[in-house]
RNA sequence: GGCCUGUUGGUGCAGCGGUUUAGCAUAUCUCCCUGUCACGGAGAAGAUCGCGGGUUCGAAUCCCGCACAGGUCGCCA
């Protein structure tokens, strides 16, 4: 080795060493006579102190050293003169007094700053990671994603799991995501897909008799990206025989509330994980993936509205859509300008717009009067009404409703994404709460509008509750699935269920969902084949690594939790993918370009 | 594919129709400096204001188109 220690690793107990360090150069400052080098490696600072009365020759080198040099310096570690500790750095109490220094290799003058953190724009970050992996929110980042992964690895294996790596080239699927195809050369025309996920695969590993799997692994999907979604994303793939779906929760919920404890303790954790259906998640907050790090709950106003003379609400309502409010407290005071903001933020999902009720002065609501409330819709209403308005909000005077009319799914989405701005807004979330919860009760099916018949609501492998399988073809909405979702403050992060593995339930199902026998068999064939071998009663589930990361580390994109990412256009900005290939490989792969 | 936002020295920002020779901070370069730690001081250099049109006596500034980026809807079993 280069080096004896790492920079973050010296302290008083060493006083009087030598020591030779190897890093990066963070800062120089240069008094002429004494130079200090801020000496950066993984571990954090050291300060390293060139004297040209030690050492002439090593002041000259030092002279000439700029940010991002890398370095290796011998030297002994001495106590800081008195009054020129550093209490900001751990190695502050230290320093080397530099008696040898090697240059191992200049830089140039990096593209952007390396030693502090501002914002800098994400492409030049991006064509440039290697450097802004130097940084230390972004190093602190995949230090935290190893302790992560090392404790997901760890605890497993404690309980029993097998790490088995499944194939990246394997068969595409029809349905769900759009799968990134890998040509064949061997066979002209055919073509590999990359996994979505190894959901087959750890089926199969089931019926293999592995009995409790777990994989990291790589998944990809040819989708547009988002702030938490790129085209390739690891996943904690788990799958384990003769579980019941409570077991799959009590697990997870150990898994996350330790792995917490172990990696993150300053964050709090509310155990036992609070348990929503999913009707209850989409009728209190809008969505599927709530934050529930606040309250601020929506309610079903449609009754109360319906009795109104407000056209807005008779309209909505003869229509079959809903009335939904919530309380934003303390807001009473809000300027038309904040207001209209608020107005347009809804109307960006699809609403007509936004109906707010301001409760001027004090008091309980049994004391309101009618000129003490601020709204388009009052003279439409009687105080009576309002009041019941409020007092189903659990508004009081000072606060403001606000509400959204139209169809249900828009008001769910309007007025669950407006809930959540306006926690972000009056500072509801506490940053230090990790707000887990499980959704569970989904329906198995959901009718598509655009293809005019039911599809899995998740995929066609999942089992239906034994109560519900006699209404599965005569009442199909109703039928309740063995499928339950992680959630953390406001993100989707774990997905599973318990398969079908009785092969008879699986054909009645694919005949429901409308495939041919021979389609099946085209399709899934191989996979299901395996079904009438003797395949175990089993389930998973498959948390997002990068999600987890990025609320552990409080990063606003997932790409900040992931060492090499693509932009919101899939290019990797440094690599330069994707890229042209030469026409032998596309000749090779039997692939000819078409002109448009 | 739709919508929103952005694009000004290396980086981050200001300027939003006319003394702007485009400003500030920082980085860079030169010189000075023995206790700094975001060291300090003096000076210098560095920008066809994303691209292309248009409006105007005059455009970084207003309008249109395009490109790129971010966010989002659709999409993501």
């Amino acid at each position: 080795m280069l080096k004896t220690h790492y920079c973050g690793e010296l302290n008083k107990s060493l006083q009087g060493k030598q020591v030779t360090l190897a890093g990066w150069v963070d800062r120089r400052r240069d008094h002429g006579e004494l130079i200090f080098i801020d000496l950066r490696d993984r571990t954090g600072i050291a300060q390293v102190v060139f004297n040209p009365q030690i050492s002439k020759q090593c002041h000259e080198i030092a002279g000439q050293v700029r940010n991002e040099f890398v370095l290796k310096v011998t030297g002994e570690v001495a106590l800081r003169p008195s009054g020129t500790e550093n209490l900001k750095l751990p190695s502050g109490e230290i320093e080397v007094i530099v008696r040898e220094v090697e240059i191992l290799n200049a830089s140039k003058t990096p593209p952007f700053y390396i030693n502090e953190d501002s914002e800098v724009d994400e492409n030049v970050r991006l064509k440039y990671r290697y450097l802004d992996l130097r940084r230390q929110r972004m190093l602190n980042n995949i230090i935290l994603r190893d302790k992560v992964v090392q404790f997901f690895r760890d605890f497993l294996h404690k309980k029993g799991f097998l790490e088995i790596e499944t194939p990246i080239l394997i068969k595409s699927t029809p349905e769900g995501a759009r799968d990134y195809l890998v040509p064949s050369r061997l066979y002209p025309g055919s073509f590999y897909a990359l996994p979505q996920s190894p959901q087959q695969l750890k089926q199969l590993l089931m019926i293999a008799g592995m009995e409790k799997y777990f994989q990291i692994a790589k998944c990809f999907r040819d989708e547009d990206s988002r702030a938490d979604r790129q085209p390739e994303h690891t996943q904690l793939d788990i799958e384990m025989s003769f579980v019941e779906e409570e077991d799959i929760l009590k697990l997870m919920e150990e898994l996350f509330t330790k792995m917490v404890e172990t990696v993150k303790p300053e964050k709090r954790v509310i155990t036992p994980f609070p348990r929503l259906s999913y009707k209850e998640a989409m009728e209190d907050y809008g969505s599927d993936k709530p934050d529930l790090r606040f309250e601020m709950k929506m309610h079903d106003l449609t009754d109360i509205a319906g009795k109104t003379q407000f056209a807005v609400f008779q309209k909505v309502i003869a229509d079959g859509g809903s009335v939904k409010g919530v309380c934003a407290g303390g807001c009473a005071n809000y300027t038309r300008t904040q207001l209209e903001e608020l107005n347009k933020f809804v109307q960006s999902y699809g609403a007509g717009g936004l109906l707010t009720f301001a409760l001027g002065g004090g008091g309980d609501i049994e004391h309101l009067t009618l000129d003490m409330v601020k709204s388009v819709a009052a003279k439409y209403m009687t105080l009576e009404q309002i009041q019941e308005i409020a007092r189903r909000c659990g508004a009081k005077p000072g606060d403001l409703i606000l509400a959204v009319a139209g169809k249900t799914k828009v008001v769910n989405k309007a007025l669950g994404e407006l809930r959540k701005e306006m926690g972000t807004r009056l500072g509801l979330a506490d940053p230090n709460l990790l707000a887990f919860a499980f959704i569970l009760n989904f329906p198995l099916f959901a009718w598509s509008e655009e293809n005019k018949k039911w599809e899995p609501e998740h995929h066609p492998f999942v089992e239906p509750w034994d109560e519900d399988k006699p209404i599965l073809e005569k009442d199909p909405g109703k039928v309740r699935a063995h499928c339950y979702d992680i959630v953390c403050n406001g993100y989707e992060l774990a997905s599973g269920s318990i398969r079908i593995h009785n092969p008879e339930l699986q054909r009645r199902i694919f005949r429901f969902l409308g495939y041919k026998d021979e389609e099946v068999q085209e399709k899934f064939g191989g996979f299901l084949d395996a079904f009438e071998y003797g395949a175990p009663p089993h389930g998973g589930i498959a948390p997002g690594i990068d999600r987890i990361m990025m609320i552990l580390s409080g990063s606003p994109t997932i790409r900040d939790v992931m060492a090499f990412p693509k932009n919101q256009n899939a290019v990797d900005m440094m690599l330069e993918a994707p890229s042209p290939v030469r026409k032998e490989q596309l000749k090779e792969l039997h692939i000819r370009l078409s002109d448009d």
